[in-house]
DNA sequence: CATGAGCGC
């Protein structure tokens, strides 16, 4: 393909040199209106001290009159995330707002339209699939930009491996000949050594109590999905006035996530009021 | 405060 350095995006990932190694970033003053540049750098030296460059230029003097806003807004401050970027990096930053469309057909029936639509983006030549493995967004961002990265910090597996039976409902992978369906029976990796099937047929189902009034389906999925792979969001509506009960289910693939969403759930504040998530009592095991 | 819907071949 390219014929030189060319760039990866895996070798931006694995370039792992912690905050240490880290240097300031390249800052650029000017051009003033006589043309002079003046730009401060930080460079690592062979024997890993960090020396400060300074450059002054001349550039060509400015040809195009420039907006007048535009240059009162050169001056102003930076804020927020470009603090210590310049012009020249990339300042789009993606978005970490999340956007759930109303689903039109209870999940039961959703897996031949997610089929199909695997078969379309594969026709597509799977240009720009994007499908963050941190908390199973599509099209958002990488894994490594993920806005959960820090609430799921401390999960069982590193963050950028395939969590254990992540491939369940939805999350299936559409890359071409990649499809395999794993039944539910078999998912949770580690099949046989107790941990995983211990207690009997359980389903791995949380009761989420305290919930305010107009909490839906998609606020818990949003909640608990960085988690890991969940089954089913069940929120108890009241049959005949249609509003929240104030709790609701969610059942996880793995037991482990459930724990996990237990330990840093409980008692979180969402909605101003202070959830309550615990493991639900088995219907089966009520009379 | 509070423990889910349906039961069809």
């Amino acid at each position: 393909m390219g014929n030189r350095r060319e760039f990866r995006w895996g070798d931006a990932a694995d370039e792992d040199e912690g905050i240490e190694g880290v240097l300031p970033p390249t800052q650029v003053i000017g051009p003033d209106e006589k043309g002079v540049k003046i730009i401060i750098e930080w460079r690592k030296r062979e024997d890993g001290a960090k020396v400060k460059v300074t450059t002054t230029v001349r550039v060509k003097k400015q040809v195009k009159k420039l907006n007048p806003a535009v240059v009162r807004r050169r001056s102003l401050k930076k804020f927020g995330d470009a603090l210590g970027q310049n012009a020249s990096d990339n300042l789009t930053v993606v978005s970490t707002e999340e956007i759930f469309l109303e689903r039109t057909r209870p999940a039961g029936q959703q897996g031949q339209k997610q089929e199909e639509k695997g078969a379309e983006l594969a026709s597509l030549g799977n240009a720009s699939l994007i499908v963050c493995r941190t908390c199973g967004k599509k099209g958002e961002h990488w894994t490594s930009k993920c806005p959960f990265k820090e609430l799921v910090a401390n999960r069982g597996f590193n963050i950028g491996e395939r969590p254990p039976g992540e491939e369940d409902l939805g999350t299936a992978s559409v890359g071409p000949g990649k499809a395999s369906y794993v039944p539910p029976s078999m998912r949770g990796g580690k099949q046989g050594d107790g941990e995983s099937m211990r207690k009997g047929r359980d389903d791995n189902s949380i009761r989420v109590t305290n919930l305010s009034e107009d909490t839906r389906e998609q606020d818990l999925q949003e909640l608990f999905r960085p988690f890991g792979s969940i089954s089913r969001i069940y929120v108890a509506f009241d049959r005949d006035t249609g509003l929240s009960r104030g709790f609701a289910f969610i059942n996880f693939v793995n037991r482990e996530d459930a724990v996990r969403a237990i330990n840093k759930l409980d008692g979180y504040g969402y909605d101003n009021l202070i959830l309550r998530v615990e493991w639900a009592t088995p219907r089966t095991d009520r009379a």
